[in-house]
DNA sequence: GTCTATAAATCGATAGAC
DNA sequence: GTCTATCGATTTATAGAC
């Protein structure tokens, strides 16, 4: 697969990268790294192929780049629980945060998701890298957490899973969230989870 | 896309054709629809090309078919939640079996997940037909047993949907889970996994 | 830098021998 | 029923004019 390597660029260069970068974000969300097409990201940033190859040198590589800047921002907001604050405000917060991104990165939700499902064959070395040692740092916050008393006793890797997948899951399984529920439940979705996920987590962590 | 008819067979056909859909799922999970190749299958059943093709008509039929006998599956164990058992008991029994099946048909939730994260092209009528129907007639009954006061009040779609992304989680998302979790750990994801789901379950939902 | 035209590779599906 | 050979369509990527 492609290699990311830094070269310098003019701003009309940036300019189209960013465009075409938009495009192939949406375009690989839906159809996944084999079902897009150079011609659909094409159409959808209104350029010609042989033009996005002008700035890309493969399909390849402009996945490899999406990916790469999907990443450090999805990474991103677990590090920003604070061992200063509140131990549950602060874990609320995070699964708010998670749940604020389901709705408004939705395409980056279901790329990063299609990803690790069909065995993150350009993720691999982040995961066991840079996100395993964020996670492990907060893993021993949580531990720190739970013999201070602050929180009940629970896996705090198991914790972070839940997380994780609750909230991705009306990002990534839309279509089948919007299938079972009916028109007026559907417009109030985002309320309703987050009612009950913050509802959930303070029962399952609020010591006595 | 293809539709389904139910057409005669031999011993020899069907026992071929399951050979086709077992080597299809596997492949199939690993590398979503357009991913997989007519080469791959054959390599992974040990046929060559245009034997698959006296068995099926062409590619989108053998995943119709294997995303078919798959959707009855995973509907089914929702179904066996029961009205006449305890509470809080069968919710968890619910959890136990959804966490099983991904350990025990990890290649099946890959398959189901990518199809509905890529829109559900096959599947919408499903979601919206049969399997809805099973999810209201579960909704009443924990409705029921709400007001009845015998588990804690929450909104019991979201409750569905929350053991739905967790236990699934497991298998669609294992390369990550594998990936942060040390080798002890590892050995024992599934065990971790039932006790942090029954514990966490059991305190969101008991009455007091 | 952007285009049209086309080369090159991949892959689904078929023809036809056995 | 199964195979080899190959067609035809799609799609990535390049050549070369402007």
């Amino acid at each position: 697969m492609t290699k990311i390597v830094q070269i310098k660029q003019t701003r009309i260069q940036r300019e189209k990268r960013l465009l075409i970068q938009k495009a192939a974000l949406q375009v690989f969300s839906e159809f996944g790294l084999r079902g897009a097409t150079l011609d659909k990201i094409a159409k959808a940033c209104g350029l010609t192929k042989p033009n996005i190859l002008y700035y890309y040198s493969s399909k390849d590589e402009i996945y490899a780049e999406v990916l790469q800047s999907l990443l450090e921002e999805w990474i991103r907001p677990l590090k920003d629980i604070s061992e200063n604050g509140d131990p549950l405000t602060e874990i609320l917060k995070y699964v708010k945060k998670k749940l604020t991104m389901s709705k408004t990165k939705k395409q980056e939700s279901k790329l990063f998701a299609t990803e690790i499902l069909h065995g993150a064959p350009l993720t691999q070395n982040i995961l066991a890298g840079s996100l395993k040692e964020t996670v492990d740092d907060k893993v021993k916050l949580l531990n720190k957490w739970i013999s201070e008393e602050k929180i009940a006793p629970v896996d705090p890797y198991h914790l972070i899973f839940s997380i994780w997948s609750m909230t991705q899951h009306y990002a990534d399984f839309d279509v089948q969230v919007y299938s079972l529920l009916n028109t007026k439940k559907r417009s109030r979705i985002f309320q309703d989870a987050e009612d009950f996920l913050l509802t959930f987590f303070t029962r399952c962590l609020k010591q006595d």
